[in-house]
DNA sequence: AATTTTAATGCAAACGTTTTCATTTATTTA
DNA sequence: TAAATAAATGAAAACGTTTGCATTAAAATT
């Protein structure tokens, strides 16, 4: 049913060439003379040719493609790292093929694999945990593995593997702090689903970590885990909140968590950030624009995206060149109106 | 640099059997004996083969592989669309190629080129605005072609075009209706830009034409438009909100717009929905959740992308015995808080 | 002008499959 | 049991490129 266009070979003859010639001349048009490159050209249009991808890639080394997988795509921080990677990559005249995994790792070996069949030049996976069979996987066939957007915690950790991304530990550490530096010593911890996500793992160690440093203990019944949804984050929060003694501040383990539970707030009749200050990670989507703007730390998605669009094409060009680095993104921490320092109940200390 | 891995071949003489039955395993595991799948099995396994799918496609028809174009990653609804439409597609043994065109419609014929160069079975777009080119191309090569999201607002128009979507007008018509039941007649507009995306112009469209069957007119300095942007869009419902004499409801071309709306009353310390009544169009991330909970209208993205899957797989499969029709797809009104009765300002009708 | 070097090009093999056609083997029917 | 039919398999051509090698044409050097 589906109809074969021209081919090379048409090309050819209609430019008085060989099909060599034609080939090179696309695959690197500085190779042939300007005139045949004028007549090969004019022929393409002719016969409104389309190079055939997979019949290069059977002789060739390339295809022009590169896998991604993500976890989800209903996630406003990973859309914008998408958008990016992908018309990067796209000026760079590379293809993507994508899927998402929901989180779960044996979903990506399976997509990994079909990547594979299609023989990607390269694969930029999310996170650092994955399963192995995928290095095995990709290592064995030559294919370029990339790792975004967060940093193994232990930096000895996955030598061999090449990783862009920020350090969580430090993301949820500074988090705390912030809230710490304003007095808050009421302070609930609504962390992400740690089971499977190094990610949510290392910022709550980073938050914890932050507040050992200052001696500070967090009562555990209002330390909690949520999945990264904002129904049940908010069904948490308003759990937390509408106890008869609640905490000064809140620290979420992403804006999704934050947006609920400012949500939940307000819902409740609070005022955010007079009754409840709300810490948020990421500087998603709507976070500088919502009300109260949300207090957060940016992740620099944009810029993680295009860092790894040239990193992924580097590694393929050149991998000899190209031992496996890890490049640590920095943050920048944006404290809005969802946060303010911590006055005592009491207007004892006002004048 | 990049190693290949074991072939057909290689797998056939370890199974002992010859390359053409390996092949027909894989693309048809009944149509060889089962003792004979079983060795091959084995075989590939202890080979740890990977199939070749350039080299298939060179030989064969059919890719296994789907391009898609989205206007963008970065918009919560075409994200829900885009995860389940390449979820089911996956489940289905398909690929998907992806591109975002930034509302552009050349780069979307460029993306197309791309995809047909990769020799994709079948391409699947978001709206009904596009260059006639891309049609042109993909009919010249045999690719189905699936339009998605919405219908032409002329039924009569594209009728060689399959399309799975909802209508726009009526879309934009029932909000309208919504608002103008409860009693609103001070009504401000704030629509998406309309230029080169047909979605926002039936929604226009729709919106006053509600009107004009009531018999009312919209005033034209609380008509504008603006790109679905959250901060943009702030700007604008802040500049309408600040007049002296302020709309008592906004009807806004989509949710994103919705949010930045209730965002900018909340700023100007307006009490939604008693002060002012907001209707969106989209049910977007958030809106359920948000406070007040945002009234608007479910679009089904999710539905979509599941019938948008198994349509497109139909067509591959047998292209002749579906010829292109418009699937329509059903909306659902959802009035939460934040829109409720007009009332006149002054408390005269209340008790 | 004769030689050497370089730039363009063409020939033909190779890439790893699929698929047609022919052949063998197993099953059903007469 | 013989003949006819069906199922399973193999041999080999084909798919549209790329690329190593050989050749020719052009430019640079003696």
């Amino acid at each position: 049913m589906k109809n074969r266009g021209s081919t090379i070979t048409d090309v050819a003859r209609q430019a008085g060439t060989s099909s060599a010639t034609v080939s090179r001349y696309f695959s690197n048009p500085e190779s042939v003379h300007a005139d045949t490159g004028r007549r090969i050209e004019d022929a393409a249009n002719a016969l409104s040719y389309i190079r055939n991808r997979a019949a290069a890639a059977t002789r060739g080394q390339k295809t022009g493609t590169i896998g991604m997988v993500v976890p989800t795509f209903e996630s406003s921080i990973f859309a914008e790292l998408i958008e990016h990677l992908t018309t990067d990559l796209g000026a760079l005249g590379q293809t993507v093929l994508i899927a998402s995994n929901h989180y779960d790792l044996d979903r990506e070996v399976q997509a990994v694999k079909t990547f594979a069949e299609h023989g990607v030049d390269g694969v930029i996976l999310i996170g650092g945990q994955h399963d192995p069979a995928i290095n095995d996987l990709l290592e064995a066939r030559g294919i370029q593995l990339l790792c975004v957007w967060n940093l193994p915690q232990d930096k000895s950790d996955a030598p061999d593997i090449d990783v862009i991304g920020i350090d969580n530990f430090e993301l949820g550490y500074a988090a705390a702090d912030n809230i710490l530096d304003l007095g808050h010593r009421d302070i609930a911890c609504i962390f992400g689903i740690s089971d499977g996500n190094d990610r949510a793992q290392n910022r709550q160690k980073g938050i914890l970590s932050a507040f050992k440093d200052r001696g500070f203990t967090p009562p555990a019944h209002w330390c909690c885990e949520t999945r990264y949804d904002l129904r049940m984050a908010r069904v948490i929060a308003t759990d937390i909140l509408k106890q008869d003694h609640r905490p000064s501040a809140v620290i979420c383990g992403n804006d999704i968590i934050a947006f609920a539970t400012i949500w939940a707030a307000q819902q409740l009749g609070l005022n955010i950030p007079h009754d409840l200050s709300v810490m948020g990670i990421g500087d998603f989507k709507g976070a500088a624009e919502m009300h109260p703007p949300l207090s957060t730390i940016r992740i620099p998605a944009r810029f993680i995206g295009q860092m790894a669009a040239r990193r992924i094409m580097d590694l393929i060009n050149s991998p000899d060149e190209n031992p496996p680095r890890h490049l640590k993104i920095d943050f920048e921490i944006k404290m809005r109106k969802s946060t303010k320092p911590y006055l005592p109940p009491s207007g004892a200390s006002v004048e």
